[in-house]
RNA sequence: GGGCUUGUAGCUCAGCUAGGUAGAGCAAUCGGCUCUUAACCGAUCGGCCAAGGGUUCGAAUCCCUUCAAGCCCGCCA
């Protein structure tokens, strides 16, 4: 049984309303890691749902929780934002309503091309329409309950004056740096290291915030959280799952959510994404590299508690030609592979939408990687595949926009993280190179055979070969001419289908201009 | 010091929640007309299943111990 139906069984059993939540900060760019939380609890509500079970999928954006620091990748002069909560600071860019809009909308847009539509709660505004004044009442009057739960179970000391509540200061707006002073229903005295002493109503929404470790208990009871997965990092004894598991309870009096443990996806030759270090791919640079479908892919073949280490050199390009095996092998095309676990649930939960009813058009990846350098436009390698009869029918409308989607995701893989090595361009002059006697002799004895040549790759791959014997040119040498002269470079795709995918006068005219 | 997770072929991983002859993909090697490159096809190679012990007729699989790696057990999320 594939992990997230043997997960939805678990939960099924229980035969109550589900409510599978996840939540993520958006304070920094959402990264494919985060994306792990989202598509595994993706994952199991669509089996919960099969089974005809009664589920909702939730997504938490925490965009009242403050700045920390100023991140690598922020401008200096958000010095002065930091400690404010992240839906009150402008948005780096301009063009959103606020610094967690800016990171938010982009993953909210990456979540719909995957396929994944939660219900979306802001905390902001959660906190600020007073729907957590309840919970907040709660945790004070519970405060010593609380202090016992995290200094028992997480060893830490915590000050004597301690409020379970971050106190937003009245006037600089920071939420970091408020000690509260006396706290008598339903107010908070508290004084404000930028010098201002105040109080707040615990009445009025927004004043504050639950401190992280009591937020999340207060949230699966308010929201009736009954599944919600979490990094490796949570899990740990005395980490903020731990606690929660406590506090839901004994304070809110409320049974722990079930609990899924996911490791972190690492990048080859990396290790760990931290946006922090600036080692991470955002959803959205991997969005641009891979289809949908593939990424999904990656996640859902992988059991949660496997580390995945993702490689976005030639790794990619196996993993979109392992997808393209597995599609193959559910339409029964390919024969089943026998290392391929659950392999047809893994290739459903990898749709992102609908599953195909037939099979979608396929066109080895790799091979597109050498055709996009040749022709740039998926119209135009179109018409080359006709010419070589590599396409001979007509491509359904879906066809043609998979295939073009794919062309945009090589394109964008080529630019930013293709390995040299792959690298291609069809010079459009004669590139600057010497031709010595030997070079000299195959050239022209391979432009006199061109006419009668016929222009597929097989001929093409024998004439080269033909020719070198003759002239006794190392075959080698023989290919590097021609990849001198027409990429000016010493290697590149294999001769035959590349000269084959390149037009036949094209190639004639340059061996006339290099022999001059 | 404590916790969780992981350890199977050169690499990435199945197989462990049914205990019954160790699997796949990639890589490598060889072949596919006198044919080395980056479409493709076929074949071959490759493993003391981290180590040790236990249960069992039988263990990669269940139990115990050890080792190694990653993350956590401050703050903050």
């Amino acid at each position: 049984m594939h992990w997230a139906d043997v997960i939805a069984e678990d939960l099924f059993k229980h035969n109550i309303p589900h409510v599978l939540a996840t939540g993520i900060t958006p304070s920094g760019p959402i990264h494919l890691g985060n994306m792990r939380e989202i598509l595994t609890t993706d994952a199991i509500y669509r089996c919960l749902i099969e089974k005809g079970g009664d589920a909702e999928f939730i997504y938490i954006a925490d965009d009242f929780d403050p700045l920390r620091k100023v991140y690598p990748y922020l401008p200096e002069s958000y010095e002065k934002y930091v400690g404010m909560p992240i839906s009150d600071i402008p948005c780096p860019c301009g063009k959103h309503q606020s610094y967690a809009d800016h990171y938010l909308y982009s993953f909210l847009n990456s979540l719909k091309e995957i396929g994944v539509q939660p219900h979306i709660y802001r905390a902001h505004e959660m906190y600020k329409k007073g729907e957590y004044n309840e919970a907040i009442r709660i945790a004070l009057d519970n405060t010593e309950k609380i202090r016992q739960i995290l200094e028992n179970i997480s060893k830490r000391q915590i000050p004597k004056n301690w409020l379970p509540f971050n106190i937003l200061c009245t006037r600089c707006k920071r939420m970091t740096k408020s000690t509260p002073i006396l706290y008598e229903y339903p107010i908070i005295e508290y004084k404000c290291t930028c010098g201002y002493e105040g109080e707040v109503d615990i009445r009025q929404g927004g004043v504050g915030k639950l401190p992280w470790r009591v937020d999340w208990p207060a949230r699966w009871k308010m929201l009736k959280v009954t599944f919600e997965p979490c990094g490796k990092d949570l899990a740990t004894v005395g980490g903020a799952r731990d606690t929660g598991a406590h506090i839901v309870e004994e304070v809110y009096n409320y049974p722990p959510p079930a609990l899924v443990v996911y490791e972190f996806i690492l990048l080859k030759g990396q290790g760990a994404m931290h946006s922090s270090k600036g080692t991470a791919l955002s959803s959205d640079q991997m969005l641009q590299m891979t289809p949908p479908k593939v990424l999904r892919f990656l996640l859902m073949k992988q059991q949660p508690n496997k580390h995945i280490v993702f490689d976005t050199g030639l790794g990619l390009l196996n993993l979109v030609d392992e997808y393209d095996k597995i599609e193959r092998t559910y339409f029964g095309i390919e024969d089943e592979i026998k290392g391929m676990k659950d392999l047809e649930k893994t290739y459903e939960l990898s749709q992102p939408h609908t599953i195909p009813k037939k099979l979608p058009y396929h066109l080895p990846y790799r091979h597109l990687v050498t055709l996009i350098q040749i022709a740039d436009t998926w119209n135009d390698i179109k018409k080359i595949l006709k010419r070589t009869n590599q396409l001979t029918t007509t491509l359904s409308p879906d066809d043609e926009n998979r295939m073009k989607q794919r062309c945009d995701h090589v394109h964008y893989w080529l630019k930013h993280y293709a390995p040299d090595a792959v690298k291609f361009k069809v010079q459009p002059h004669l590139p600057k190179i010497n031709i010595d006697e030997q070079q000299h002799q195959f050239l022209t004895h391979l432009y006199s055979t061109l006419p009668e040549t016929k222009w597929i790759p097989e001929d093409i791959h024998n004439i080269i070969y033909t020719i070198s014997e003759q002239h006794q040119i190392p075959i080698k040498r023989a290919f590097t001419t021609l990849y001198q002269i027409l990429l000016g470079q010493t290697n590149g795709p294999r001769a035959g289908y590349f000269l084959s995918n390149l037009d036949k006068t094209f190639i004639t005219q340059r061996i006339a201009e290099a022999l001059k």
